[in-house]
RNA sequence: GCGGCCAUGGCGGAAUGGUAGACGCGCUAGCUUGAGGUGCUAGUGGGGGCAACCCCGUGGAAGUUCGAAUCUUCUUGGCCGCACCA
């Protein structure tokens, strides 16, 4: 490229031309759109799950904000009224954390964090509409969110329960899980207790029909997160089984059970019962042992995980309780794997039909009666071994039940037990309701104050917001807002005699269940305003698979509540959800279990690594999630000083499929940051004179309305990385298109760039400048339209097969008839050499695509 | 433990049940360049063959089908969630 004109071969500065058409952006208020939709406007609300501020921003921040991005810019291009806003999600407990570790106010920390990352995230080019941000942490949002949790108080959702947190008794603190390492407090170290707590809960079962039905309705969400929700309500058919005591204890006549298989009563072995069910408690009153193995059992905390998988134990509390239908006798257990928020909180064991009551019945010694077996099974020697047979089969051993399938058996087991009075069948949800109490400072406070006459009185509407105290004292363990010397104490608003204020803070996820409806009205005087909510639902949500379950089902309960209370136009907070993966990267463990940085590290050409410091070999972990932890972060703020932020953007969307979790490599940076060169200089060396080689032209015309096709298709269903390939593919077209004639190169050219905008959208704004000097901004352009006509192919390749292997292609007219099709094909030097000279059975022929010969 | 998902060349991946490996990274060879973290050209799943071609191949095993990466069953490995991390 001697010849080139002086400069046109300047390598394109994303450092200089990235500012500034953020600028012109700005100026130009492209993402801005009104508070109210207007009438006839096709709206379009594109949201990110918003960030907790950390202080930086990570790779994970940048795939999701990217791939969000890459939809409002494709949409407004599409003609729709994009919104697309930016918050914070800035309560929870790591700004404590740096209050007691560092001495700093967790709201000082806060806002300087999202100050930090507010730069960071303007520097990546998103289309976002600043002038919508807020903070949750901001009184004027958790004000507003004060006046909602009073609104669900009217409307009978709020509710005050007992529940067991974890409890350091060391550092005299409520523990979340993840603060519970091996069943120890993270600091302390002392082994954690379960403590019982007073607390407000939202009434979400209430809504657990609801919520399970509507998921059928949420047609542009992932499968799978539907699936999980679903199992999460969990919503099953069963029994509750009274088991009479054989004898009272302290008063208590009978036990009552919850079970999705009461075809298989005649198979019980034990009764157990959780480690907080009454009858545990009235046995550790009796012996020493039982409270001891309870005790045991409140050490392993609340996780639920942690309780599932630790080995099966339990205790024998001597009480015995009499079979419904047999009056048969049966032991009283404690068990460590009975969960007393499910169900009653009490199980009839069956050994032979569950795998987790066999294998308790193995340890323990007791008795493994069979009541199903197999179809075709002979009921004289069937017997289960070491696993549970919890298919369809036959019932036997079972008196009437005899010979019922599980279907029937359910069905006359439970006409019997009310028959018996002994039972019904119930419907059982999993689903429990929502904790929302903390015992901390940062988060919003629950309005409610306590008074010894009055109760729970809620702070009334002209005391509102009750705003955290700022001189907190974070040096005593605890919840500095219970030890604030003046805060707690105000009369109460009903009697004027001296309460105390609620001193537990919101659980951060109520921040996040509404803060989508927020962002339509931030700056409202009410939490919701009616008219600017006609922006929801979202219509579309990205974010983290990890979110799944629990954050996207608190959205929708609030919504759910929320509009049922005519606060909101629609049941459903996001029509549209997407999940991304996680942003991994390589890690190097050093047999002794440091992790070192890639910079200690040697590779080899066979891809060993030795640490360069010793010569002693390291592990290569295959892609981890990026973690301080592991050394294996990758600052995104070095790679867009470094490539920019086009190429940052550009490499994370052509990596891989977005649902999947990516791996970070320098030479794919660099691979994009190549590309993003590679379409300044396609741009910037056009050579302006026409070469009018009209079937070049036509074949580069025809490249690149297929490109427009495509990548349309691949940028609306979010197949990302193909959308990617497809401008390659334009641009190698475009490349070998030097003989086309002029005017076919700059419709490519502009093609590439407004296809591309979405992804690179600086550098599409830059290159359009030079391209079509004047032309407008293209964050303002319409998406461009393929011509049908070029889409068009005079011929096809039919791929020919014999017995269902390629043997051969052919080269057709796109409207050849089948009859000719099959000569052509059974013509083919390597078709016939495949037949052997067998006559043809029969011909399979799938248009455009393929010929099948079976012989 | 329970629930959910994923698996394709050296690597990331593409492929309405219809030519497996598009596109990119990496690598190899050549050219270009004063230089290269530059550009261009060609090649690149494994095996056999001078070639035409042939055989094998989508974590593993079996099945459905004219035809399976794709559907079904079982299995192995990895990841996500499990209610107080966000």
């Amino acid at each position: 490229m001697n010849d080139m004109p002086e400069g046109a071969s300047a390598r394109y500065d994303f450092a200089a031309a990235e500012p500034r058409w953020q600028s012109a952006w700005e100026d130009a208020r492209c993402f801005a759109v009104p508070d109210v939709p207007p009438a006839g406007a096709r709206k379009y609300y594109v949201l990110e799950m918003f960030p907790y501020p950390s202080g930086k921003i990570h790779m994970g921040h940048v795939r999701n904000y990217t791939l969000g991005d890459v939809v409002a810019r494709y949409k407004r291009a599409r003609g729709h009224l994009v919104m697309h806003p930016m918050g914070w999600d800035a309560f929870g407990l790591p700004a404590e954390n740096a209050a007691r570790e560092r001495g700093v106010h967790p709201g000082e920390w806060t806002y300087a964090n999202i100050a930090a990352m507010r730069a960071e995230l303007k520097r990546m080019g998103l289309s976002l509409e600043w002038d919508r941000e807020f903070a949750t942490c901001d009184p004027e949002y958790y004000g507003q969110q004060q006046r909602l949790f009073l609104e669900f108080m009217r409307a009978g959702l709020v509710e005050r329960k007992e529940s067991w947190v974890n409890w350091d008794p060391v550092d005299g603190t409520v523990l979340a899980n993840e603060q519970v390492i091996d069943g120890r407090g993270w600091r302390s170290g002392a082994p954690v207790e379960k403590k019982k707590l007073s607390q407000w809960f939202f009434s979400i079962t209430k809504f657990a029909p609801d919520l399970l039905a509507a998921l059928d309705g949420l047609d542009r969400w992932p499968e799978r997160v539907k699936l999980m929700q679903a199992n999460w309500i969990g919503r099953s058919e069963g029994a509750r089984v009274r088991f009479a005591m054989a004898e009272a204890v302290d008063g208590v006549a009978e036990v009552e059970v919850f079970t999705t298989r009461p075809d298989t009563l005649f198979g019980m072995s034990f009764l157990a019962v959780a480690a907080e069910h009454p009858l545990a408690a009235a046995a550790a009153a009796r012996d020493p042992k039982a409270a001891a193995f309870i005790a045991e059992c409140r050490a392993l905390g609340t996780s639920e995980a942690a309780i599932e998988q630790a080995e099966k134990q339990g205790f024998d509390t001597g009480f015995r309780v009499c079979h419904p239908f047999t009056g048969q006798e049966y032991p009283v257990w404690i068990a460590n794997f009975v969960l007393m928020e499910y169900g009653t909180g009490a199980i009839f064991g069956c050994p032979c039909g569950d795998q987790r009551d066999l294998d308790f019945a193995r340890k323990y010694g007791l008795p493994v009666p069979q009541v199903v077996m197999p179809r075709g099974a002979d009921p004289a020697t069937f017997a289960v071994g070491t696993e549970a047979f919890t298919d369809d089969g036959v019932i036997i051993n079972s008196a009437f039940l005899d010979g019922l399938g599980v279907a029937e058996g359910k069905r006359a087991a439970i006409a019997e037990l009310e028959r018996l009075g002994a039972g019904q069948g119930v419907t059982n949800w999993r689903l429990r309701d929502w904790g929302v109490s903390r015992q901390r400072y940062w988060g919003c406070p629950i309005p409610v104050i306590h008074c010894d006459g009055c109760g729970a009185v809620p702070v009334p509407d002209d005391q509102l917001p009750v705003v955290l105290p700022q001189d907190v004292d974070f040096s005593r363990p605890g919840n500095p807002l219970d030890h604030h010397p003046t805060w707690k104490h105000v009369p109460c608003p009903r009697c004027a005699k001296p309460a105390r204020r609620e001193t537990d803070t919101c659980d951060t996820f109520v921040d996040s269940s509404w803060y989508f409806a927020r962002f339509c009205s931030p700056r409202a005087q009410q939490p919701i305003l009616r008219e600017a909510a006609s922006w929801l639902p979202v219509d579309q949500y990205i974010g983290g698979i990890e979110h799944a379950i629990l954050h996207l089902l608190y959205a929708r309960f609030f919504t759910r509540a929320l509009h049922g209370m005519g606060a909101l136009p629609t049941p459903e907070p996001f029509a549209g959800l997407f999940t991304q993966g996680m942003v991994t990267h390589a890690s190097f463990r050093a047999a002794d279990g440091r992790w070192l940085y890639p910079g200690e590290v040697s590779l080899d050409a066979e891809g060993n690594a030795t640490e360069t410091a010793t010569g002693a070999a390291v592990a290569i972990g295959r892609g981890e999630k990026m973690s301080k932890s592991k050394n294996n972060t990758v600052d995104p703020g070095a790679i867009i000083a470094r490539y920019g932020a086009d190429t940052a953007r550009w490499f994370i969307l052509s990596d891989n499929p977005p649902e999947r979790d990516m791996e970070w490599s320098e030479s794919g940076v660099q691979g994009a940051f190549r590309f993003t060169q590679r379409v300044w200089r396609l741009v910037a060396n056009l050579a302006e004179v026409d070469a009018p080689d009209e079937a070049a032209g036509r074949k580069l015309r025809q490249a690149t309305h297929r490109a427009i096709a495509a990548v349309t298709d691949a940028w609306e269903g979010f197949a990302f990385n193909v959308a990617v390939a497809r401008l390659h593919e334009l641009a190698n077209a475009i490349a070998d298109a030097a003989r086309a004639p002029l005017a076919a190169r700059q419709e490519a050219l502009e093609a590439l760039l407004r296809l591309a905008a979405p992804a690179m959208p600086h550098l599409a704004e830059e290159a359009m400048a030079r391209l079509r000097p004047g032309a407008a901004l293209v964050a303002t352009m319409p998406w461009p339209e393929a011509d049908p006509a070029l889409l068009k192919a005079e011929t096809v390749t039919l791929a020919v097969q014999v017995l269902g292997k390629l043997r051969a292609t052919i080269e057709v007219p796109a409207d050849a008839d089948e009859a000719t099709i099959f000569a052509l094909a059974e013509a083919e030097e390597n078709v016939k050499r495949a037949l052997d000279g067998k006559p043809v059975r029969k011909r399979i022929h799938v248009p455009g695509r393929v010929v099948n010969l079976v012989a």
